[in-house]
DNA sequence: GTGAAAGCGCTAACAC
DNA sequence: GTGTTAGCGCTTTCAC
C-alpha cells in the first residue's frame, strides 16, 4: 500500500531530478517507442517541406517523435530503409511518394506493421493512402485554359511511376476530349516534377513548329522551370503564353507573375496521414482506409485569354 | 574455433533472412544508437529545409539516422526537448538557431553530451558552432548599395536574440560609417526573419517622410516580404527602390526580379555541423571547434543605381 | 582467439 | 490494488 502523500513525494522527486523514461528500454521491453518514421525521396522540394510541416504538426499533438529518412530518389534504398525499420525503431511508417512500393508493402502488411502511403495509390488494394483529387484538379485546370480560348495546350508530365502524375495526365486528356479537342502527343513533354525538368520540357514545347499557347505543368516546380524557359526565349507570361501549375506550394504566389495553379492541401495531407497512421498503430486490425482531399483551382496572374495572331 | 567457410555461411544466411540488428537493444546495452537529433524551430522556412538537406547528406555518408524535432518557435519547448534526449535516444544533437541556448547548454556540456550549434554564437565560449561570416556579408552588401549611389538605405532587422541578426546589423552600420554616412535609427525596422515581418517592415520604411532608396533585409524571407510590400505600393524594383536579401535560398533566384542577396552556404553549414558532431560523438573530449564559412554577394536584378529625382 | 554470463532500463505477467 | 520476477536483444566482461 502506498500512501497518496508518499506517491506525491516520489513524483515530485522524479520531476526535480529531471527523470525521463528511457525510450530505448521501453520499446525493447515491448512498449511503444512513440516514434514514427517518414520516408521521403527529395528533401529539397518545397512540396516535401509542406508534407513535413503537416506531419510534424499532427505528431506534436499526438506526442510522437519523428525519424526522417531520405532515399535521394534511389529506388533501391527504399526497401533497405523499410526493412531497417523492422528493428523496432519506429511504431509506424509514412511513405511519401514511394517509387517502388510493391517491393515491400506486402511484407509490411503481412507483418501487420502500420504504415500509410501519401500521394500515391493504385499499386495494390490493401494499403492505406492519403491522396488528393488529382484527376479532377487537372480536368478543372485544363478546362479553365480551354475556356480562355486556348486550343493548343502543352502538358509537362510528372514521374510516370506515380499515380498522381498519371491521374493529372488523364484529367488533362479528359478535359480536351470533353470539349472535342483532339489530344496531340507532341504537346506532351516528359518530366519528373523537378524545376529542371520543367525547363527542358518547356523548351521542347516551344520548339514545336506550332508551339502551344498555354502550358499545364504537372506540378509547381516544373511550372517554375517552364516560366524560366519561356522568359529565356523573350516571351511574356501570360501575354504570349499562359502557364498553370499544380500543388500551390508557398512560393507559387511569390513567383512573377504569380502562378495560376491547382491547390493541393499538402500540409493537410501530411497531417491526415499522420493521424491515420496513429489509428493503425493503436489498432493494426483496422480496415484499410483511403482518404482523398480535394483540390481547388487558384487563378493568379500567369494565365490569360489566348492572343490574336 | 570457427572456420572461415562456416562464418561465411552464417553471414550469408543473415543476409538472406534479412537480419537487422535491433538498434534499441544495441544502444541500451551501451553501444551507439547511430542516431542524431536536429532541433529546429521553423520547419516552414526554406532556410531550414536547406540546413536539413546538408545535414541529411552528411548523415548519409556517416551512416547515421536523423530524428527531427520542432519547437514551433516556442522557447520553453527547447529545454524540454533537450532534456528528453537524455533518455538516450540520440548520440548527439544539432541545434539550429536556438532561441535560448544558455538555459541548457551548460548542463549538456557537463554531461559531455555531444552537440553543435548552427548559426548562432556568442552566448558562451565553450559550445562548438558552425556559422557564416555575417558581419562581412552585411558589410559587403551595404557597401555595394552605397557604391550604387544610395545614401538612405533601410535595414530590416532579424530576430534580435540571434547573433547572426546582430552581426548583420553591425555590418550594415559599419559599412555606413566607413563611408561617413550617418546611421539613422529611423531607417531600421524590426523583424524576425519571416516574410510577413519583411512586409510590415518595408511598409514602415516606405511611410517615412523621406523613405529609403534601397533596403537591405536581414534574410531572403523578409526581403521577399519587402518586395511584396513595395509592389503593393505600385513602386518598381529596382527603378524606384533597390532591395538586397541575405541567405540566397533556392527561390531567391526565381523571384521577380531575381533577388540580389548575400549567399550563405546553408546546406554546407548543415553538412559541416553534422560532420563536426560526428567527431564529438567519437571523442567528446575534443576541444571546442568553431567553424565559420564565408558568404558572397550575389548581384541579381533587384538592385540598381539610385535614380535622379 | 571463442563461449558463457551479466546486465543495460524498462514492461508484462504473475503472485500476493 | 501492489510488489516481484522474467526477459526484450544486444554489448561487454570475464573465463577458457
Amino acid at each position: 500500500v502506498v500512501r497518496a502523500d508518499k506517491r506525491e513525494r516520489v513524483l515530485e522527486a522524479m520531476e526535480r531530478l529531471g527523470y525521463v523514461a528511457n525510450t530505448q528500454a521501453r520499446s525493447l521491453a515491448g512498449g511503444r517507442a512513440q516514434v514514427i518514421g517518414l520516408l521521403v525521396h527529395d528533401l529539397g522540394a518545397a512540396y516535401t517541406g509542406e508534407i513535413l510541416r503537416g506531419v510534424d504538426e499532427e505528431l506534436q499533438t499526438l506526442d510522437f517523435d519523428l525519424m526522417l529518412y531520405t532515399t535521394h530518389r534511389v529506388r533501391a534504398k527504399e526497401s533497405r530503409y523499410v526493412s531497417m525499420l523492422t528493428s523496432g525503431m519506429i511504431d509506424g511508417l509514412l511513405l511519401l511518394l514511394p517509387l517502388d512500393p510493391g517491393a515491400y508493402l506486402k511484407a509490411l502488411r503481412e507483418r501487420r506493421f502500420p504504415y500509410v502511403v501519401i500521394d500515391h495509390q493504385g499499386f495494390d488494394d490493401f494499403s492505406p493512402t492519403v491522396t488528393a483529387t488529382n484527376w479532377q484538379g487537372a480536368f478543372e485546370a485544363t478546362t479553365y485554359l480551354l475556356n480562355l480560348g486556348h486550343r493548343r495546350i502543352g502538358f509537362i508530365a510528372g514521374s510516370p511511376d506515380l499515380s498522381s502524375a498519371q491521374e493529372r495526365f488523364e484529367g488533362y486528356k479528359a478535359a480536351l476530349e470533353s470539349q472535342s479537342i483532339a489530344f496531340e502527343p507532341e504537346l506532351v513533354a516528359a518530366g519528373h516534377f523537378r524545376h529542371t525538368d520543367g525547363y527542358r520540357a518547356a523548351l521542347t514545347l516551344l520548339n514545336l513548329s506550332r508551339p502551344p499557347t498555354a502550358i499545364f505543368a504537372a506540378n509547381d516546380a516544373s511550372a517554375s522551370g517552364a516560366v524560366e524557359a519561356i522568359r529565356s526565349r523573350g516571351l511574356s507570361i501570360p501575354d504570349d503564353i499562359s502557364i498553370v501549375g499544380f500543388d500551390d506550394v508557398p512560393q507559387a504566389a511569390a513567383m512573377y507573375p504569380p502562378l495560376t495553379t491547382v491547390r493541393q492541401p499538402i500540409a493537410a495531407m501530411g497531417l491526415a496521414a499522420a493521424r491515420l497512421l496513429y489509428k493503425y498503430i493503436h489498432d493494426p486490425a483496422l480496415p484499410t482506409e483511403r482518404i482523398q482531399l480535394s483540390t481547388e483551382l487558384i487563378v493568379r496572374g500567369s494565365t490569360g485569354p489566348v492572343q490574336m495572331r
